[in-house]
DNA sequence: AGTCTGCTCACCCCTGGGGGTGGCGTACTC
DNA sequence: GAGTACGCCACCCCCAGGGGTGAGCAGACT
């Protein structure tokens, strides 16, 4: 089975396939991103989910047939709008790699596969984010990498599928673990980051 | 007679070296920061002002004896600051080329150089600075350059001695000129477009 | 003369943003 | 069990920022 694991933030690829190369008699990894793998895996982090997700140019890019979703949000009308959108599986990210590499065969097979409901907050080890080493958590990093792009914090909840006052609460205490006040120097530290995406990325802008 | 021009933008410097350039028979032109200039030409285009100027350590870091501010803003309050914070000579960025190089011989000769008033705000041919290709004047320029430093419009009119009203003024037709309508933007604008002052400055932040 | 550009400033009003407080649930560690 | 971290959310209050309007001055150009 050949993966390809799409997103923006190199670390964030680097950090999945590193998830799964202790599989590699299942699981073969690809960079490139045309030569058809079996499956497209879709890392939303800082990026488009649900309705506005362009899974169809995604997998006519990639020449592959299949694209699982891979997201810590299991919220049920974005599980459902991202189906809807096109989406072949949608995996937790939480999963623990070898829940992880079986969801993929299910999905390369041919088989929708649905997240199961989890609590779990703690991201399997060896995943990585930009933001990580200075102390921010996942959210927070997704949260801060959205900022770095200039999003207000409306849009930012839009993209996120946050409240508005979830959103602040991430800035907050993000804002203290980076020693800053305002956004000015939240943009500033987020480039000084590397919290920009790659500039391969074909996000729609609001 | 050996001048240095100093400033944290190499846009700047280059525009202002360039405006000497005819003048060679009189003036050379150093680029390096230890080779006993004559005179420090300090262009203030985004950088402190009046009593915040180390005019001691940029005498002492350039191992030269004179220094000459060189700014657009005539207001006595702080040319008398600039005298009082050690410099030798305050000259309008207004001036012709010519008068210029004849008021760098007398800063270099020990005169005191004081500025005469004028209104002119056009610059002279071939000065430069970051932004100008983007159609941003030199107060648009110097006001973003300072956003994209992540100063507050408080800062800001306080560094560069304008009213918060004067500075948002130029921000809001900077903004128009830039295609931007919020501080992030702005600053990554900037960053994009070598705003950002070269990391060998040793500005004091706020 | 008139017009345009650039610089400077004032004032009004509204929005985006950020500080605080509080609360809930879960996983994980000791 | 308690404590901590993380994720998520609400509400209050205030500030920084940005849109608008208006005005004045001067230089440069036609």
């Amino acid at each position: 089975m050949l993966v390809s694991v799409v997103n923006d933030y190199p670390l964030v690829v680097a950090g999945v396939q590193h998830l799964l190369q202790p599989f590699g008699e299942r699981v073969a990894l690809t960079a490139g991103p045309r030569q058809r793998p079996d499956v497209v895996l879709y890392d939303t982090f800082g990026r488009a989910q649900g309705p506005t997700m362009r899974v169809g140019e995604l997998l006519t890019r990639t020449r592959s047939r299949h694209l699982a979703v891979y997201s810590w949000n299991l919220s049920e009308p974005l599980v459902r709008a991202s189906f809807e959108a096109g989406a072949s599986g949608y995996l937790f990210k939480g999963l623990p790699a070898e829940q992880l590499v079986e969801a993929l065969e299910r999905v390369s097979a041919g088989t929708q596969v649905s997240p199961q409901p989890s609590s779990r907050t703690k991201a399997p080890s060896g995943a990585d984010w930009p933001g990580r080493a200075q102390g921010l958590s996942v959210r927070e990093a997704e949260i801060v990498a959205l900022i770095t792009r200039g999003l207000t914090n409306e849009e930012i909840a839009e993209q996120t599928f946050l409240s508005i006052n979830s959103v602040k609460t991430y800035i907050r205490t993000a804002y203290r673990k980076m020693g800053v006040t305002r956004r000015p120097q939240a943009v500033l530290w987020g480039v000084q980051h590397h919290m920009t995406a790659s500039l391969g990325g074909d996000e729609p802008e609001s």
